[in-house]
Formats: C-alpha cells, structure tokens, sequence
RNA sequence: GGGCGGUUAGCUCAGUGGUAGAGCACUACGUUGACAUCGUAGGGGUCGCAAGUUCGAACCUUGCACCGCCCACCA
C-alpha cells in the first residue's frame, strides 16, 4: 500500500543504490554489437569542487538524453570523470594552508606541497561524485577518470610531444597576461575586462585647487584606476617645451621608450626624430610616427611601452624600439628603475610617480575617465601585460579543421545560432599560451640541456636519450620537422633509423626539466577520447568515438568545445562529438551569474533536499528553453514538486482501485470509449515527448508529459472512469483497471528520464502485483508507436468533457452549493448525444453533481440553460435562479458569441483574404461562423424563453 | 566598435504567420473514499514603441527605446 505522500528522502538514496547494485548504468551491458552506441562525456567538474545550479542543469540535461536513449535501446556510455582544475585548486590549497597557520607553498616546497594537494584531493575528491549521484546522473561510474590520472597523464605527453614535433607547439618570449597575484602567465579566455570610471580630477594653474600629495594618496587607495594623466615631457633640445602625452598607468612610464605621434598629424610633425627627456628617469627617448597614435585620443601623443602593453609591443617590433621591463613578477617596481622607485608595488608607485610629476611641474591634469581594467578571473587582481618565456600552442593551424568540421555540418550547434559565436572566435584565434607557473597540474615535458637545448620527449630517459644523441654530434631522433628551419639546434630535422644505443654510456650533462605545468584545459581538450583509453588503441575508444552529443554551457565554448575540435581532428583525424547542445547559463533572480562572490548562489543541494531531486530536474528541464537564460524561481520547484506528489497520488488511487497490471493486455483492443480514448492520448503525448526529445527541446518534452500526466490522465480520465470502477464487476471493469494500469506504465516510462527516483520507485511497487517485471524502469524499453489513436472516442468524450465542463461553469456563476444535486434536462439533441449521454450518464451525473438527466422537446420553464452544440442542457432551478442575473449571463455570452463571428466576417468581407488565404483557412472562418451562429440562435431561444417564464 | 539575446498576465517564463498560454500569486466555492503538496470555477495581457511586408503579425523586415551577455578596443 502506498503512503499518501511521496518521500523523496527516504527513496533516492536506495533507488540510485539499486541502479548501481544491477549495473544499470554500464555501457555495452548486454548490448554491445547488435546496439547503437549513444556516447556523452560529462564536462568533468573540478575534482574538488561541489554541486553547482550549472552542473544541476547541465547534468540534468545529459541524464534526460542518457536515460531517453538508453530506453530506446541505444547502448549508453554516460563517461564521467573530473578535472584537476590547475589554478582553482592550487588556490583552495593555498588558502587552506594559510588559514591552518601552516607553512606557504614556496616554502614547504614543490614535492610536499603536490603531496598536500593530492591529500585534498583525496578527502574532497569524492564530493561531487556523490552530489552527481544525488540528481541521478546515470554516468558509468566504473569508467570514472581523472586528468591527472595514469592513462590521461600519458594522452597529455603524447599531445604535447606530438604537437611539438610538428612544430604546433613552441615556445616564445612576448607579452602575456602575467597574474601578479598567482605569478603565473594565464590565456586571454581567463582574462577578464572590468569597467572602472574614475572619480577626481586636478588641473594644474589652478589657483584654488593646488597639488596634494597627501589628498592624491587617499583618493587613489580608494579608486586606483580610471584616471587619465597627462604627462609633460620635456625636448632633449628645448627642456622648456613639452610633449604632452596622457596615460592611465603613469606607473609604467618608467619603461617607456618612445613617445608616438601620428604621421599625418600637423601639431607633431615638426618634433618627429626629435627626442624627449623621460622625466624621473632621465632616459632620452626618440618621438616616432606611427598609424597606432590616434590625434582624436588623449593628447594626440602617446607614450610607448613596449614591455608593459600589448600595443606598444607592436609599435616597438615595427620601430626596433628597447623593450625594457620595470615590472617583477608581483608587479613590484624592479631593479631597472630609478632606486626612489625600485620595490614599490606597482599602486604605491603610481602614487608617488603622479606626485613626483606633479612636484616637477610635468603633470598637466588629472581627468576621470572610463576604460576596462583586464582582471584575472580566478585571483581578480589586475593582469599585467609581462614579457616572459611561455609556451604556445599554434592555434591557427589547428583551428582549421575545426573550423571546417562546423562548416560542412560534420559537427552541429543547437541552438544554431552559436556557430557564429564559434566561428568568430576560430577565424580570430590567436596563439594559446598553454605554460602555467604553477605546480598542480600535468608538468611540461620539456628539458633544458647546459646550454639552453630543448628535449621535449614523454620521459626523462627518453629526453636522456635525445639529448645524447644531440650533443654526440649524432643527429636527433625525433626533433620538430620545421619547413623552414630556424637554425636553433632543438629544431633539426628529424632522422630516420635507429635510435642510439646508450647503455654504458657516462653522461657529462644533466638536463632540468621545465618547472611549469600545463593550463588545465589542455587535459580537458584531450577529453573526449582521453578518457576512452587514448592513446592505447581500446575497444571503448572504437565503439564511441566520435560520441554523440555534447551539452554544455555558452561561458566555455572556447575554453572548451572550441580545444576539443581541435585536438579531436588533430589526434582522431575525426570531431569529438556530432552534436553540440549549448544550454542556458542559470541566473540569480537579477539575471546575474550566480557565484560565491556575489553571494547569489542557490545550492541545488538544499532544492533537492527540500523538494526532492525529480522536482529540480524537472524544473530545470522544464525551463531549459533554447536560447534563453534560466531564472530560476524556487516556486517553480515546488510546483513541480508537486507535481510528483500528483503523479504518486495518481498510482495510489489506480492501486486501491485495484487497476493492476494484466498479462496480455493489448491497448489496441480495448472496447470501452474512455479506454479508447485515453489509449490515443498517451499515444499521442508519447510521440509528442520523443520528438521533442530528440531536436532538444526540453521544455517542451518535460510540458507534454506534464500536461498529460495532470491534465489529461488525472484530472479527466480517473474521474471519468470512477463510475465504472466503482460498478458492478464485469467486463467493463476488468478491462479498464488493466487500462488505467498500462496507462500508468506508460506514464512512469515517459517521465523517466525527468524524474527517475519517483517513477522507478513506482514501477517497483506497481511491479508487486500482476506479471513480473523483467528489469527496473531504467532498463525498460521506451513506449513505441503503434496505431492506438480513435477519432470517435475523441470527439465522444471531448463531447462529454464540454458538457461537464459547462455544467461546472454554470453552477459556479449561478453560486449553486457545490452539494446540491441538480437534475439535467437535454432538450433539440439529434441521436449522436443522445446516444453519449446515455452511454456515459452516470459520470456526467457524477461529475456533474446531477440527480438526473432526462429528455424533453422544450427546456423546462424557470432553468439555466445551457448550449451544447446542437443541443441545449437545461438545469430547472425554480426559485433558486436570480433571473436578472441568468439574462446577463446569457446576454454576454451571445455577445461573445457576436463579437468572435464580427472578427471573422471582418475577414471574409475582405475579398482579398477570400482569395488568397488557404483554403483550410477559409473553411475554419465559415466553420467557425456558423458554430457561433448556431450558438447565438440557441442562446437566444433560452433567453426568450427565461423572459416568457419571467 | 562588432556580435548575440531579451522586452508577452502581479512574479518567473513558454509560445517563429491563422481563436494569446503555463507555473506561482490572486478571487469565490469546496474536505465528494487518490491527492488541501488537492479539486472546481474565475479575474487578470492594446504581446516595449513606430513604420513596413502580408489576405492575416506576439511571430517576418526596418528603425527606435530600454535591459542583459560575449568579443575587441580603450592615450
């Protein structure tokens, strides 16, 4: 017997326990060869991280696509796993020493700290698992993998080795985004811009407002960036005339080395050539011309430096300008610069920089002004621009095919419109620093022989041997092929033939291996066929490369997406996945991005608690519209909540009404017309899920069976067939308790993959009575399509439907207790209703709360009457009718009546809409008109004949 | 500066050419043997504004306004 409410807490934990108890989430189970395989790598999460509403949602999402497919007989492999997350965990770590008072990572040192990072990772790594485990994901967790595991660890050398070696990866010195804070070099996607708007200003000459030093040290702590200052520098030849040029980081004019003026902009034509005296610094610098100095910005004249922006970077190649680095590595002024300055942090050396100019009669003014601050996304610290050695993988190259795969459709976006966010950002790519200053993460298989050589190789023994043979004069074995060699000697080509022999050998070098490690999402690019075993040839890897489809969020399209076609094409020679399901970001109530931050966050841990796992995932499925953000409104989690608690009710009224399960029971033979009728409904409502299921629309799957399933299958089909449940036994019952209990089945299969715990629970316990189940709800094949669908038993009970319907709406108006039974009489019924209202009078009666329904040529004197088709319903309600009221009630709705027939002889009045609107359009208006007239004329008679019998 | 998306009921949102919808909230009635986490009935919208295309526009086009996001730039 089932309880009156459904438990989600004292079910999930069971259920999930069963399903991985049978093995009903491991891929190939039983099917492997005669299946299709449907394969999904989950976006691993951080291996240290906790459930997030983005991973509620995005882990919803492939749960609903694995389970729909896995139903339909596909053979399903959910690959799940996580990722080290470099910088994220690093940080964790970081931070969990220090708070513990303990000793900082420099100190403690790289092997003990890796310990301390892979004891965290030992007591939190589970975390997310079990969270996922919560939601239901079905991911074959026997399959689980890590970045930084064995196998992916070798996928990650084989990459780096083989792009080397191909001359895709290499290693420069230019500009990178240096985070100060991490110390560590980070890509252009982990750059993030914040707008900053300053808020004083300072003109020199002003009499009233003369220079504080003191006032410009406070306003700055409070507001550093957003200030524009204009600088005087002074001519070599005539130090009493200026270059004015205006910055908003006066720190780094200690590093520049030029100062820009554009070509054609007569104001600077004559001091071209001409050099400056770099206040403070007392370095002469020359004045160039150069397209890259705007007149219409700032003075017109820019101060070039070239180690501290990427702008001036450019200037200084084109112009063979010194680069000079004032910056250290925490972005402390360094050696390089005058000794007033040198240790200063780069927002004290602005200060004091201004104030210097100032005290020197070079600051012209201070002006507010708006400009965006790049930020590291991870430390928010502001990025530095810092000249530094880095590694680079060659992106452009490697963004072709992938580029091409999208264009011929190879690999598809849904919703399509992000190929263009895909395509914008692959025919823009620039070269993708890979090399992090961090030690939590897969370190660079590169080795540095005494004099700078480079070994790239998958082991140290290997780098060994390389190294050998390039300082024994022998050739390389496998160094890069470079069309064009550079002459450095990493990069000979590359020999064929035996590699040397070097036992016994001494060895009179050692080689030191690079001390950094790779950006994360160079593991995560490798994903969709690491995981399956790459690089070792695996049957897995076989069987589901290329997977099927991946759902994922729009924030890591490039992070992600855009580095697993590349690396897909580039390794597999084919995409990583056919299908790209791009899903909504879910906001705060703000439309915000929620993070711990903002402190906008909703733990979907607390939802899943309160209301169960089914109801968040079906409220995140329900909303997951394409192309549209997901604001999330808890009163929609409640909703659906109850949802379940309905669809529960639903199987506990079939089990008391002893609606078990039958054997044999075949829907396409049933009899009575309810049965027929609801036989054609799940019918339908099943198409309609799987078609929506399979283009991705989610909302709309999740709506038709909500729909169905209260709308149709509760709040109708129950309530119509409790008269023949609660009658005599006999065919009649028999065949519709079997009837109501497959449409039951049919329920719990269709709502499966939304709401897996509560519908498995029920297909257990609706299992105990009748035939055996032959597998768990998981396991149960999808509802196929056969012909169920009956157009009379349609139209019968939608007829039956309408009557109640009407009846309902009229005792209500006419404020009729809802106890009162009332006696129903039909008058100007042809055969076809009375023949219904004969055939289901005793649930009109019963849901209609009537005494009785007669016949008679004339509605009685003194009733509400009622217009039902061709019909008119009368209920005599002598001395209870107020009939002033009755009349305007009928007179509205003969004016409704009118009102839709003046739109639709408006239309037809239009001779060009008789002409050129569709035929079937045409014949609806006509149909329509004269079902209101007909409806009018009836309307019309009862309001004559209430007027009489007033 | 470039791109994408949004503006529909009090709130959160569906709805891509032919009769405006859901959940929540609201009003009235109701504890009738599945369900008050419920039932029945109801109120509530000139679909941001303007012009255009069309027989017909919430939907297509253009412009405008406001909001959000992404990318680039920022002296």
């Amino acid at each position: 017997m089932l309880e009156k409410h459904y438990q989600p807490a004292e079910v999930e934990g069971r259920i999930y326990r069963q399903w991985e108890e049978t093995g009903a989430f491991k891929a190939g189970a039983g099917k492997r060869g005669e299946a299709k395989p449907y394969c999904i790598v989950i976006p691993p999460p951080n291996v240290t991280g906790s459930l997030h509403m983005g991973h509620a949602l995005n882990n919803t999402l492939q749960d609903v696509l694995v389970r729909f497919e896995r139903m339909r007989g596909r053979d399903v492999l959910w690959q799940p796993g996580t990722d080290h997350a470099g910088i994220a965990t690093q940080m964790v770590v970081e931070r969990k020493l220090a708070a513990e008072n303990r000793t900082d990572r420099r100190t403690m040192g790289r092997a003990a700290f890796l310990d301390e990072v892979w004891r965290w990772k030992a007591e939190s790594g589970g975390t997310i698992t079990n969270q996922l485990k919560r939601l239901g994901a079905s991911c074959d967790w026997s399959r689980d993998r890590f970045t930084m595991d064995e196998g992916l660890s070798r996928a990650v050398l084989k990459v780096f080795v083989g792009l080397y070696e191909k001359g895709l990866i290499y290693k420069d010195k230019r500009l990178v985004n240096w985070d100060p804070k991490f110390q560590t070099a980070i890509s252009d996607l982990e750059v993030q811009q914040i707008e900053k708007k300053g808020s004083f200003s300072w003109t020199d000459g002003d009499p009233e407002r003369p220079f504080d030093a003191a006032a410009l040290a406070k306003a700055l702590k409070k507001d550093p960036s957003g200030h524009l200052y204009h600088f005087r520098y002074p001519l070599k030849d005539d130090p009493t005339r200026y270059v004015t040029v205006a910055t908003t980081r006066p720190e780094t004019m200690l590093g520049d080395t030029a100062v820009a003026v554009h070509p054609e902009d007569e104001r600077y034509t004559a001091l071209v050539g001409k050099k400056v005296v770099l206040p403070l610094v007392g370095r002469e610098i020359p004045i160039i011309a150069d397209d890259y100095s705007d007149p219409e910005k700032g003075t017109g004249a820019v101060k070039i430096t070239p180690a501290h922006d990427f702008n001036d970077f450019e200037v200084s190649s084109r112009h063979n300008l010194a680069r000079i680095n004032v910056l250290d590595a925490f972005a402390r002024i360094d050696e390089s610069a005058p000794d007033a300055y040198r240790g200063l942090d780069r927002f004290v050396a602005r200060e004091k920089i201004v104030a210097d100019m100032a005290a020197l009669g070079l600051l012209a003014k201070i002006e507010p002004t708006t400009h965006t601050v790049p930020h590291g996304d991870r430390s928010g610290v502001p990025i530095e621009p810092w000249l530094t050695d880095q590694w680079y993988v060659d992106a452009k190259t490697l963004a072709k095919a992938a580029i091409a795969a999208v264009e011929s459709g190879r690999t598809q976006f849904v919703p399509e419109n992000w190929t263009k966010t895909y395509f914008e950002w692959m025919r823009n790519i620039e070269p993708w620093c890979i090399s992090r200053q961090l030690w939590w993460g897969h370190q660079i298989p590169a080795w540095y022989g005494p004099d700078g050589e480079i070994f790239v190789a998958m082991s140290e023994a290997e780098a060994y041997e390389k190294a050998e043979a390039h300082y024994s004069g022998r050739k390389d074995p496998s160094s890069p092929q470079r069309e064009e060699d550079d002459g450095e000697g990493q990069r000979q080509s590359p020999a064929q033939g035996a590699v040397p022999h070097l036992q016994g050998s001494t060895r009179k070098f050692t080689l030191t291996r690079d001390e950094d490690v790779l950006d994360t999402w160079f593991s995560s690019g490798l994903w969709a066929f690491s995981t399956l075993g790459w690089p070792d040839e695996t049957a897995e890897l076989k069987r589901y490369y290329p997977t099927s489809t991946l759902v994922t969020g729009f924030d890591i399209i490039f992070f992600w997406v855009a580095r697993m076609m590349m690396m897909g094409l580039e390794f597999m020679h084919e995409v990583p996945f056919d299908t790209v399901y791009i899903h909504a970001l879910v906001r705060d109530e703000k439309g915000q991005k929620m993070s711990k931050s903002k402190g906008n966050v909703i733990d979907p841990l607390e939802l899943i608690e309160v209301y169960g796992a089914d109801a968040l995932r079906f409220t995140l499925t329900a909303m997951a519209a394409q192309g549209r953000d997901i604001k999330l409104a808890k009163s929609r989690v409640e909703g659906y909540r109850n949802f379940a608690t309905k669809l529960w009710n639903a199987a506990r009224f079939a089990e008391m009404n002893g609606c078990a399960r039958t054997a044999g029971f075949d829907p396409a033979k049933v009899e009575e017309t309810v049965n027929r009728w609801i036989a054609g409904e799940v019918e339908r409502t099943a198409a309609t899920i799987t078609a929506e299921l399979e283009a991705y629309r989610f909302n709309e799957a999740a709506g038709a069976a909500y729909q169905f399933v209260w709308g149709t299958y509760c709040d109708w089909y129950l309530e119509l067939i409790k008269p023949i449940l609660n009658g005599p036994d006999g065919k009649a019952r028999t065949e519709t308790r079997a009837a109501a209990a497959w449409a039951l089945d049919e329920i719990l299969r269709l709502l499966h993959p939304f709401m897996p715990f509560i519908t498995e629970e029920l297909w257990t316990k609706t299992g105990e009575s009748g035939p055996g189940r032959g597998a768990p709800l998981v396991l149960t094949p999808w509802p196929e399509a056969r012909r169920l669908e009956n157009t009379a038993a349609d139209e019968e009970i939608g007829w039956v439907i309408g009557l109640i319907t009407a009846i309902r709406s009229v005792r209500s108006e006419m404020n009729v207790p809802a106890a009162a039974e009332l006696e129903l009489v039909l008058s100007g019924a042809n055969d076809t209703s009375r023949i219904r209202a004969g055939r289901h009078g005793d649930l009109i009666r019963r849901l209609a709360r009537l005494k009785s329904i007669s016949l008679a040529a004339e509605p009685p004197k003194g009733s509400v009457q009622i217009v039902v088709g061709e019909a008119t319903a009368a209920l005599p309600l002598a001395g209870h009718i107020d009939l002033a009221a009755e009349c305007a009630r009928l007179e509205k709705e003969i004016e409704k009546a009118r009102a839709e027939i003046a739109k639709v002889d408006a239309r037809m009045a239009n001779a060009e809409f008789v002409a050129k609107a569709p035929a079937a359009v045409i014949e609806e208006n006509q149909g329509r008109k004269a079902d209101f007239s007909a409806q009018i004329e009836k309307l019309e008679a009862a309001l004559r004949r209430l007027k009489a019998a007033g």
